[in-house]
DNA sequence: CTGAAAGCGCTAACAC
DNA sequence: GTGTTAGCGCTTTCAG
């Protein structure tokens, strides 16, 4: 592998001339530039990451803590990576996957300087991981809201504006009895708070509106989006409207509504919270509030970028949720 | 951050004897090497991973090299990644991503000795990142069979195996006009090798047992689905079983057989090619070969990690199907 | 606009 | 069983 020295050399000018060239932190002439440029091509020189991060502090590396195991939802999992990927690679970043549940790997990562910046992905409540995140030098960015946000920057969903922007859409279409079948009851005994959020903004938005809301938990099954559906219907008889916040329960919970004889959106309107594409590729397509996981993703990444050149005070974004109308919502009967 | 020096200060030894406590490479009488585990903790030291790497040329990163958007199946995905990352762990591995569709952040990665070696997923026939892999100094695994293997290790499911296995499975039970729903057109198109192995091993192994076998692709959505299942019952008619290998249009395919008033197993036998959660979790536990996709990931692994302290020459390692009995398939009336 | 040279923190000879 | 020290390849003052 060729060095620096070896591309100095090859060009007739110092060493810090060529290391010049490639960071663009000082002038060049035009002709020392090209005749680095070509040594370079010509030697086929790639600096040595981690002789350029024990000189410089920096790695032009990102580490993502994304939960492998006890995903929420693999599809969407998929959409923040993807999005923090793209986001990373345009900031000129490398990746570093972080999968273990406890701390070591965030404590050898962060302190063993590996990364620059964190994403965190699925924190829970009292997770081990946020004292780590909290002491590093480095930003850290989480994407959801943990209890105590001191000194972490957050980015999510604003899920209580979800909640409310659904019960509104529904109310504004005359409906008065609303059911809402959320994630797997594991959520709902982890308090994880996105749903939290989302039930706080739909039951005051319900309230304000003069409107019935039950909610219950669905498991992703075929069997236990049966079952949800089921039991909406009959804790909520007369209901005519849906929210369903479970991408993997969409399908199941649809084909639930028809064989029971619910025509959509004639005597039930349905309303999914899921990604885009999911609702319009249904075989109805979907009124949806977006789960924006790619733009969460990029988000996070600018944020922690952010604070990598300035640094900025932590910072909480709760991104806005843009409701779609389609086909599966309608006035009320 | 403390330094190693601060460490050897601390504990009143030499740099290089913290060095070798902490990696081994040579004896340490009890009491000294008490005394520098004791000085780290107290420190809170870690190692620099740039410096380490510089010295050492070892980093203790794997990059993995995964399509974050044609995937052919994001659960698939997920499961490989998964398998890689656990395996990686186990070796002291970090794992760095890389999603870049050509091959520039690969050579960034493997040229700037940011890894001590790569694994591939999703190779097509004539990939750019296939050159670059060769010529890297980096041990390179690729999960997949390339056209030309050459120099490249390779670790997969024997497709050709699962095919024949399907087969005969059915075969032995009577079944005489066998359907195959493959995975969607893309991949057909794309001359993927894993579908040709496939579908060339259930073609052998039809002929020998002589029994007839159409197969046609599926797209993954539901409309896609029932559209195949309808067309291989017109293109084949009298099928009494039927093997799937498409995870996403399982359950819509199983579904439009139902529409049509057949009864599984009893009109026709379902067996399912993938991940063993899926098949066992459906309404009907559904006879199938596994996909393992985690077990390929951990071999993938174990075969980089032993390239790099040995240096092996390269191996094909095609894992054997493991076809599991369940509900969904029975002897033909 | 360019060069010289002092480290960055660690590993691995080479000494004893 | 332990210490000394020369690099690893790069960035960044400090000089000119």
């Amino acid at each position: 592998m060729a060095t620096i020295d070896d591309v100095a050399k090859a060009a007739g000018v110092s060493t810090s001339t060529v290391s010049y060239v490639l960071s663009g932190k000082r002038p060049i002439s035009a002709p020392t530039r090209s005749r680095v440029e070509k040594a370079i091509k010509d030697l086929g020189y790639r600096p040595h990451a981690g002789a350029r991060a024990l000189a410089s502090n920096r790695t032009n590396v990102l580490a993502l803590v994304a939960p492998l195991r006890a995903a929420v939802n693999v599809n969407v999992i998929m959409l923040f990576v993807s999005g923090i990927a793209q986001a990373a690679q345009h900031h000129n970043y490398d990746v570093l996957l972080v999968t273990q549940d406890d701390a070591t790997g965030l404590d050898r990562v962060l302190n063993g300087s590996m990364v620059d910046a964190v994403i965190t992905m699925d924190v829970e409540e009292h997770d081990p991981r946020i004292p780590v995140l909290r002491n590093a030098k480095q930003p850290a960015v989480l994407i959801g809201l943990p209890r105590d946000t001191a000194g972490l920057s957050c980015v999510d969903l604003d899920f209580a504006s979800v909640g409310s922007s659904a019960v509104r859409h529904l109310a504004e279409l005359g409906h008065t009895k609303i059911g809402l079948l959320g994630s797997g009851s594991a959520a709902w005994e982890r308090r994880t708070s996105f749903l939290e959020r989302l039930l706080q903004g739909a039951r005051t938005e319900a309230n304000y509106q003069s409107v019935e809301l039950a909610a219950i938990p669905c498991e992703a099954s075929e069997v236990g989006a049966a079952e949800a559906v089921d039991s909406i219907l009959a804790q909520q008889p007369g209901l005519t409207a849906l929210i369903v916040h479970n991408e993997s329960a969409l399908p199941h919970a649809i084909a639930r509504l028809r064989e029971l004889g619910k025509s959509i959106p004639g005597d039930i309107s349905v309303l999914a919270v899921c990604p885009p594409d999911v609702a319009a590729n249904q075989p109805l397509p979907l009124t949806s509030i977006d789960i924006p996981g790619e733009a969460i993703g990029r988000a996070a990444v600018d944020m922690a970028m952010n604070r990598l050149d300035n640094d900025l005070p932590a910072e909480t974004r709760l991104l806005a949720p843009v409701l779609t109308q389609r086909e599966s919502t309608g006035p009320v009967r």
